[in-house]
DNA sequence: CGTTGAGTTGACCATCGTCAACAGGAGTGG
DNA sequence: CCACTCCTGTTGACGATGGTCAACTCAACG
C-alpha cells in the first residue's frame, strides 16, 4: 500500500517531507530507498560527485571537513529528521559518518531534484531548511570564532540539548554519540581542551557525566555561561 | 519605462535578479527601492523584525553577530551581487553597516515574499544561493576552527579576490574596503594578529600592502600556505 | 597645527595546544 | 578466569600561538 511507511514515520513531521500533502508523500516514497549504516561507516566523503541524498531516521551522523594535512574540522552532527543534501551541488562539499548504526531514507539526487523542480512547496520547505542551517552555521562562527574553551562546550551542550528536545528526549539528559574528538573538531579546540572543560563542570557540579551523555544539573548555570 | 533601470543593471548576471525573465524583471523592478547608505550607516541591526530584504548594488557591507558582552563576529561582507535576506525569517540574525557609500535594491520582505511563490525558478535561486552560502560558512568556519592566524589572513585574501574577480577587477589588487577590526572579526583573532600577518606578508614580498588594499605578489606562495 | 581614528609594533602574558603518562572498559585469546 | 591489547578519555607539565596592554606613526580633517 503506497504511502504506508512514509504516513507512519515518526520523524516526518520535523524533516523536509512533513511539507508533503499524501499523494505527493507517495511519490516521494517510491523514490526513498531505506539503508542502513554500521557504527564508524562512511555514508560519502567530502569531494567526490554528489549521486545521492539523505533523509536520517534513525541514528546520528559525523559532517566533516578535513585539510590536506589531516586537521579536520567536523562541520555538523546529523539526528533524526536532518537531511543531507541542502548543499550538495554536482560533488560534496563534506563527508559524513555514521557515529552508531544509522539508518537513512537514501534518494538519488537527479530523481530528487526532478521531484522537487515539480513541487513548489517542497523545494520552498528545502529553502527555509537551507535558511535555518545557514543561520546556524552562522551562529557556530560566533561560538569558535569570539568564545573561550568553557563556553563552546557549554553552547554544544545547551544546542544539542534543544536539537534532542525535538523529539522530547528527557530533556536534561544529553546523548553524546559522538567521541570527544569529534566535539572538539567540532568546537575548533583539542581532545584535551574538551576534556578538561567536561571536567571542570563536572567537578563544579553543572553537569554529571553518564555513559553516553551527561545530565545537565544546573542549566541556569550552564545558560548564564553562554549568554555571556 | 518599466524594466529599463534592472535591464541595465551590471550586477543583475550574477545577482537573484539573474534569475528573471524580462516580464518577471519588470515586476521585480516595481517592488524595488532604490537606497543609498553613507559608509558607517547602519542598514539594520541584529534580531529585530525583519521588514526588508535587500540586494546589494554598488558598495559593501558587513554583516556581523553580537554577543552580550561587546564581542563581534563578522558573519560575511556584501558585495555588489549579494543578496541580503536568504537566511532572515520573521527577524534579523545578523547586523548589517556599510563600509562605504552602499546603494542597494530594497524589497519589503513581504511582497519579495509574495513574488516568490509564484515564481517558482526565482525561488530556486534563493535557494541555490543560500545552499552556496551555507557551503561558505562550512568553509568558514574551517578557517576559523582549524587554521593557524596567518593562513586565515591568506585564505581571506585569496576569497576576496576570488570574489572581486566576478567583477574583472584587476585580480591581484584586492580592495579591502573594511578595517583590520573587521577583518580581525571575520576571522576570529585581534586586531594585531591580523596587522602583524600581513606585515610579514609584506616583508617576505607575497604580497604589497597599498591604500584600501593589498596587491597580491607572490600568488603561488599565497595558495601554497592557503592549501596547506 | 592640534585632534582623531586607523594601523603598526613591541613586551609581556594567558589560554589553549602538545606531549606524555595513566585509568578504565570492551573485546580477545590462552 | 585472567592476562593482554586496544581504544577512549582523563590528567599533568610544559610551551607556543595568539591575546592584552601600551606606545607610537601617519593620514585626514577641521
Amino acid at each position: 500500500m503506497p504511502g504506508s511507511i512514509c504516513e507512519h514515520c515518526g520523524i516526518r513531521p520535523s524533516s523536509v517531507c512533513g511539507a508533503l500533502e499524501q499523494h505527493e508523500l507517495a511519490e516521494l516514497e517510491a523514490l526513498a530507498r531505506p539503508v542502513c549504516y554500521a557504527q564508524r561507516q562512511q555514508m560519502f566523503a567530502q569531494d567526490e560527485p554528489a549521486e545521492s541524498v539523505y533523509n536520517v531516521t534513525s541514528g546520528s551522523v559525523r559532517l566533516y571537513r578535513l585539510l590536506p594535512d589531516g586537521r579536520r574540522q567536523v562541520v555538523g552532527f546529523a539526528i533524526p529528521g536532518d537531511f543531507l543534501g541542502l548543499s550538495m551541488s554536482e560533488r560534496t562539499v563534506f563527508g559524513a559518518e555514521a557515529l552508531e548504526p544509522v539508518t537513512v531514507c537514501k534518494f538519488s539526487r537527479e530523481a530528487f531534484a526532478h521531484l522537487v523542480d515539480s513541487r513548489p512547496h517542497l523545494l520552498r520547505r528545502l529553502y527555509d531548511l537551507a535558511s535555518h542551517e545557514l543561520s546556524l552555521a552562522q551562529e557556530q562562527m560566533v561560538i569558535i570564532g569570539r568564545r573561550t574553551a568553557e563556553e563552546r562546550v557549554v553552547c554544544f551542550l545547551l544546542g544539542l540539548r534543544k536539537r534532542w528536545a525535538a523529539f522530547n528526549h528527557n530533556s536534561v539528559t544529553v546523548p553524546l554519540p559522538m567521541t570527544r574528538q569529534d566535539i572538539a573538531d567540532f568546537l575548533g579546540l583539542t581532545i584535551e581542551t574538551v576534556s578538561r572543560a567536561i571536567s571542570k563542570l563536572g567537578r563544579e557540579k553543572a553537569i554529571l557525566v553518564v555513559p553516553d551523555g551527561v545530565r545537565l544539573l544546573d542549566v541556569a548555570r550552564l545558560e548564564a555561561i553562554a549568554a555571556r
